[in-house]
DNA sequence: GATGAATGAGAATTCATTCAT
DNA sequence: GATGAATGAATTCTCATTCAT
């Protein structure tokens, strides 16, 4: 970002011309995120848009990572508000959030994966948010983190996401199907425990 | 498609066009893939170009199916070639199929999502093949198929690609973990058993 | 530049964009030359101007190379054509090549050398460019060139060309004074000679 | 200029403006100079410049001007301290003072004369201020004025600052040769001068 | 079949300038 | 006097596509 505003009404400014970024993104048909449009969305003009922005990608990152920044916080809540009910009752309620905010900003975030393919700055914050909700919710369901291994802390949230999102792409009835709730639940809960190792996997 | 060539190296002709694509796609910077540029490097007149395809969405088009099809082209023969070996075999070999071919089109692939948000056709396709493919699966490892759900059986394939793909771009690493490939395997081998449903995992 | 055409239509369009680029940096009103009106001006669209020059800049160096290189052919030729006729004959032709251009190409010349300070390899083709006229002069005037010391052949030409722009600018009428003429010739042929060296001008 | 500032703070922010302009107009890559960046440079809103100065071109001007003022008052100054040694002396006292401010000034000075092609009220200055170091030069040098023809006078330092600056531009070594130093002195003695007018360079 | 010059609508970006605070 | 957010006309440049040869 170019400035950070010491007045007040800058503030509203530089959130009208996310939001409007946001939803252009979420509605706008075909190809183009276009930045006179965006601020014509925004209710300003294109050179205000480009006072607080460098450039297009600028502001793509800067949702980017207001996207990334609002989703932990969804999930670290949800985790929290269920926290003494036990384990499953977390699991599940990460998986409700997961499958919840698909509603309404699902192109949303496919485009901000399209867009010039995520910049580094965005992946790694990325990655760093799923991280912390890992090893929140390893926290939030009193295992013992040192019994789960680095390789499956890593699937944990992301052999979840990469389902949902699929869903959302091709079979979109199936994100408010209880069978499909229920086994990202099961799939997730037997990650956390990881007890019983299948002998025949062993490696061949 | 335009023209389904007759000649030989009219055949040729087409695929280094698609090839360079593909080159573009996997190594280019940023945003762009441009029709010019594409023709350039296949070698080839910017008017030879639209004389295969008729647009650029064409063109994209047709790399992405031709990527569909020897992706699944290449986990049937995976399958196919552990299938005598059991389950656990042919799990793996999946596995090390969805491991390996990351190496040289992992951006290729993020990329033909990202521009313009995959073509219908594409996701069908895409879809339809993961379908076979985990129907394959599901044969060679001499499950029922009534006994997995429509669910289960959805999530199979996408709940191992999802970390695959998260670790190819945050923990490229991680791609030659003994370890990773461990649990996926596992975490496969006990969706498709599908038995000892957890207790505490009722809806509640 | 871009392209090096091949077909013969190419090479008339390219020059029709570096004559109305000419022509617009001669006449044009206020600072802007914009590639638009250029394009325009040369009866081409605005994309076949960037097909030929990847951008504004590179525009304008084309321009001054051509600039650079016209006007060593005049300053050649002069010389060639007055050789016969002794070194003062040659010494005043050159003047005179350098006092016509600037009826038609004053405003163009000004604008090139102001137009973002001139690049690199414009400085450094019009340094050489003067070289070798110098190099010719003094051949063509048959004195030694070992008698003329580094210093003085780099002046040679540099010290008429400063008051003769100078003149250009700020007294135009001073351009057809034959005393002025006159003086140009006798300097440079004060420097050629380089006898009698005023005691008095001793370092000091 | 929009208000000749009555408090001693008011110089000292015109004056960091200026300067900020001058360094910009110096270090700046490439085309821009642009108010919003003279203003940050100089530690001033974009507000108080035009506080200042009306419009981008009267600031160039008053730069401009300035730097034509000090230029001049240099020039007569070192005439001024020659003046008592003689000629010569003074003709070198002024030779090495067109030397020497090249060193911080070179680009400032040029890009001066670019942009926008010298506004009038810059060039007849000047022309005026030339014209005053000029007669000054020539009353040290206790020559007879009328002696001294027009189109010589005008000849007198402008043939000595064009192979400066080209000297400044392309061959920066020569400007601390000796040799040049002298070719230079030598050469503004014997326009002073004007006797033996040489036979052959009658007018053909 | 193949070429490559040409097109032009459209998109990104700049920057001198204004004005409410 | 000073600030800095806001403006928007103007400009550069891109690139999918066409078509005469």
């Amino acid at each position: 970002m170019r400035k950070n505003p010491v007045q007040a009404r800058a503030y509203q400014t530089l959130d009208d011309i996310l939001e409007a970024t946001a939803q252009l993104l979420e509605t706008g048909r075909g190809s183009g995120l276009n930045t006179n449009l965006v601020a014509e969305r925004a209710g300003v003009s294109i050179g205000t848009l480009y006072y607080y922005f460098p450039n297009k990608v600028s502001l793509l990152r800067s949702l980017a990572l207001r996207e990334v920044d609002r989703q932990e916080k969804l999930f670290l809540a949800a985790i929290a508000a269920a926290r003494s009910d036990g384990a499953p009752a977390v699991v599940r309620a990460i998986v409700r959030e997961a499958l919840t905010p698909l509603k309404g900003r699902r192109e949303l975030r496919r485009r901000l994966i399209g867009h010039d393919g995520f910049d580094p700055s965005v992946r790694s914050a990325l990655h760093a948010a799923l991280n912390r909700v890992t090893d929140s919710l390893i926290a939030a369901c009193q295992f013992d983190p040192a019994s789960i291994s680095r390789e499956r802390r890593f699937m944990l949230l992301r052999s979840m996401l990469g389902p949902i999102r699929a869903a959302a792409l091709y079979e979109p009835e199936m994100l408010s199907s209880p069978l499909f709730e229920d086994e990202l639940v099961r799939h997730a809960m037997l990650l956390l425990r990881g007890n019983q190792e299948p002998q025949d996997c062993a490696q061949g």
